[in-house]
DNA sequence: AAGGGCTGTCATACA
DNA sequence: ATTGTATGACAGCCC
């Protein structure tokens, strides 16, 4: 923290620090995302070294705030801003004002957002706040702040800083410490408390001031504006934001790629002198290409910033296309340790020097850069306030994809409370899908997934661990490993599209965004009913950060499974998770074929009581066909029986008298004429002897 | 609003 | 002892 300190107190370091926020927010979503470890390792290293970031204290503290209290300051529903909200950072609520996922999915991205929303960057708002806004808003979606900041520094460079400082100020206005919100109230004074220890950090006062002026009069229209902004942003046909992406693409694959990179950026910035950077924006630097282009028409600002941001990839590739770039590593390599969440760490640490080597060759960064440098990992994490750190997974958690914080604490709150969501119901149409994995490929040599709907996927995916390789695929895990390679922190580029790839995932359908003349209201209404579609299990592993997907946890062999959990640095948290993951979702498919055997087994019963019921029918008639017979033959027998009797005469040639005698059949075939008395007495006798036999 | 169906989950027994 | 499976019971959601 003291570094910390120590950079937002020191001018240079400060700016320093906000260009390379602001640079980094160019690719907040995806560089940063890139060289961090997930939180899981944040958390878990913060264990190792003694502090209290484990899983119990995590989970402390969310209970402690209220459920989600923290993390409900974050606007859950993207668009809907409450203007009585705590403060959660300027951009922040800019960019989720956006209505895009511009989310940041690592504790230290959502810092970075946290920490310059929080006012001490302002300078660099402007540059990160239309970056950040134009990196979500890349489909030309920027609104509201984020479209005031982004249009002001298309045009006048003074105009985006104030831009955005107005648009700081609107939305800092009514979430002043005394906001009005119970259920957030303890922790929104606690962290308007950090937050205005960081605006002292930097005197900004003046700005502040004035701001605060044209944000009383501002402040009316504001919201009006916002909308007349989002309702010309949704009206946008998608096809312009992949338009832009094409021709980006098609440019990269052409080996023409003139489009602006990160290093033309540093270049550009680095020849500024220190002072004058203060004042720049975006909108000063000739953007070459399209970009510089679309800067012409101030109708299209927030476009060519999208543009200007979308040139994430070119990040990468003045990464990788560095000369003294020595841990680039073949595609396969990289993929086959794309999976290893530990290595994440690792390139966590190396991300200063070995992620930008751009910048370590002109020094722009050189008081930032060497700080960090003689920084090792410990030190960064240990300095990194503990309470930094939780709320900063609280603010990931809040921020990513209209997170309901409410929802999230009664997962974890309301055991007994059901979802009634199915997991297939994540499944369903509405479902993201990994169909636009192959835009994602398309991007070049990063292969990352630059636009917001590529964002959304990770985040539904990623952060519930979408697919991941099969555990003997992963990298084995080894601290003792202290040879890490900077290339390691490209792990998730390739991790990230790799499992978007996966054609295993039963979730995969096409994806309604990639369909022409959709707007994107539909497609933020895609979006939260995607992530309403989430199950309880889900939510919670993306609570966690569970780096994989349910579907994998659940459908995952035992012997698989345990080999993944030992190969993953898991806390028993994460671990009891999910088993517990594992053990609802078998007993789920269990409960499911057992009802559906009851169903067949119910089935079954009434088919065969049909079929008995027709069976004694059809049996009924052959008794009754049969009796119907029987009788016959009897009264055939009857009426033989009496024409016999009726022409038998005795020796005196009297008719014999039927009463009295009967027809005997003997042995041989013969038929004899016996008294009944004697004919019943000797066939006593014969039945007797038969008996014996 | 009541009720039935569906679903998820838990507890328990058993293999 | 652990794990998976089966099933009754319960609760929540939806129609």
């Amino acid at each position: 923290m003291k570094h910390l300190k120590r950079w937002w107190s020191a001018g240079g370091g400060l700016l320093h620090l906000t260009l390379l926020l602001s640079l980094a927010g160019l690719r907040v979503d995806l560089d940063l995302y890139l060289l961090l470890p997930p939180p899981t390792l944040l958390r878990d290293e913060l264990l190792l070294l003694g502090g209290p970031a484990s899983s119990a204290y995590a989970l402390n503290r969310f209970s402690a705030s209220g459920g989600w209290g923290r993390a409900g300051q974050l606007h859950p529903k993207g668009r809907e801003l409450d203007p009585a909200a705590p403060p959660e950072g300027q951009l922040l609520r800019e960019v989720r004002a956006l209505g895009v996922p511009f989310i940041p999915r690592t504790r230290v991205d959502a810092w970075l957002v946290h920490s310059v929303a929080a006012g001490s960057a302002d300078e660099a708002h402007g540059l990160l706040g239309a970056a950040a806004a134009s990196s979500a808003g890349g489909a030309g979606t920027s609104v509201d702040g984020g479209s005031q900041a982004v249009q002001g520094g298309g045009g006048d460079p003074r105009a985006a800083q104030s831009g955005s400082l107005d648009a700081e100020e609107e939305e800092k206005a009514p979430v002043e410490p005394t906001a009005q919100v119970p259920d957030a109230g303890g922790c929104a004074s606690e962290e308007n408390e950090v937050l205005r220890e960081k605006h002292e950090a930097v005197d900004h006062s003046s700005q502040r001031e004035e701001n605060e002026e044209r944000v009383s009069a501002q402040k009316e229209n504001s919201l009006q504006q916002n909308n007349e902004d989002e309702n010309k942003v949704a009206e946008k046909p998608d096809w312009e934001a992949e338009k832009n992406t094409e021709s980006r693409n098609e440019r990269h694959l052409n080996g023409t790629d003139t489009s602006f990179s990160l290093e033309d950026l540093f270049q550009l910035l680095s020849s500024q002198p220190e002072n004058s950077l203060e004042g720049v924006s975006l909108g000063d630097i000739p953007l070459p290409g399209s970009i510089s282009d679309g800067m012409n028409s101030s109708a299209h600002h927030h476009v060519n910033f999208s543009q200007a941001i979308s040139q994430d990839v070119n990040l990468h590739e003045a990464i990788l296309l560095c000369p003294n770039n020595t841990f680039r590593r073949n595609p396969v390599t990289r993929t086959s340790q794309s999976q290893e969440p530990f290595l994440q760490l690792n390139s966590h640490t190396t991300n200063p020097e070995q992620t930008l080597p751009g910048t370590n060759s002109t020094g722009f960064l050189s008081p930032v850069d060497n700080h960090m440098r003689n920084l090792t990992s410990q030190d960064l994490l240990y300095d990194l306030d503990v309470n930094i750190f939780d709320e900063i997974n609280l603010m990931s958690l809040g921020t990513e994809d209209d997170f309901d914080p409410i929802n999230v604490s009664q997962l974890f709150d309301e055991r007994d409370s059901d979802s009634g969501l199915s997991l297939d119901s994540s499944h369903n149409s509405t479902s993201v899908t990994k169909s636009n994995s192959s835009h994602c490929v398309c991007e070049g040599a990063t292969g990352y997934c630059t636009d917001h709907k590529s964002s959304s996927h990770h985040d539904l995916e990623g952060a519930v661990g979408g697919n991941y390789p099969e555990p003997n695929k992963l990298c084995h895990m080894d601290h003792s490993d202290s040879g890490f390679h900077g290339d390691l922190t490209f792990q998730h580029v390739f991790h990230n599209h790799t499992y978007h790839l996966q054609p295993s995932a039963p979730e995969s359908t096409s994806e309604p965004f990639s369909l022409p003349g959709r707007s994107q209201k539909i497609r933020s209404r895609y979006l939260e009913d995607t992530d309403r579609n989430l199950s309880r299990d889900e939510w919670r592993a993306k609570a966690l950060h569970i780096p994989f997907s349910v579907d994998e946890i659940v459908g995952m062999p035992v012997d698989s499974f345990n080999s993944m959990l030992s190969r993953y640095y898991l806390t028993d948290l994460q671990v009891s998770l999910i088993r517990d993951i594992r053990r609802r979702g078998k007993n789920k498919v269990a409960a499911q074929n057992c009802r559906k055997r009851k169903l067949d087994i119910i089935l079954n019963l009434e088919n065969d009581v049909c079929n008995l019921q027709a069976k004694k029918e059809t049996l009924k008639r052959e008794r009754a066909q049969c009796n119907k017979a029987i009788n016959i033959m009897k009264q055939k027998l009857h009426d033989l029986y009496h024409d016999v009797f009726s022409r038998l005469r005795d020796e005196e040639g009297r008719p014999v008298n039927p009463n009295h005698y009967a027809l005997q059949c003997t042995h041989d075939g013969s038929v004899l004429l016996v008294p009944k008395e004697l004919g019943a007495s000797s066939h006593k006798k014969e039945t007797q002897k038969g008996k014996r036999k």
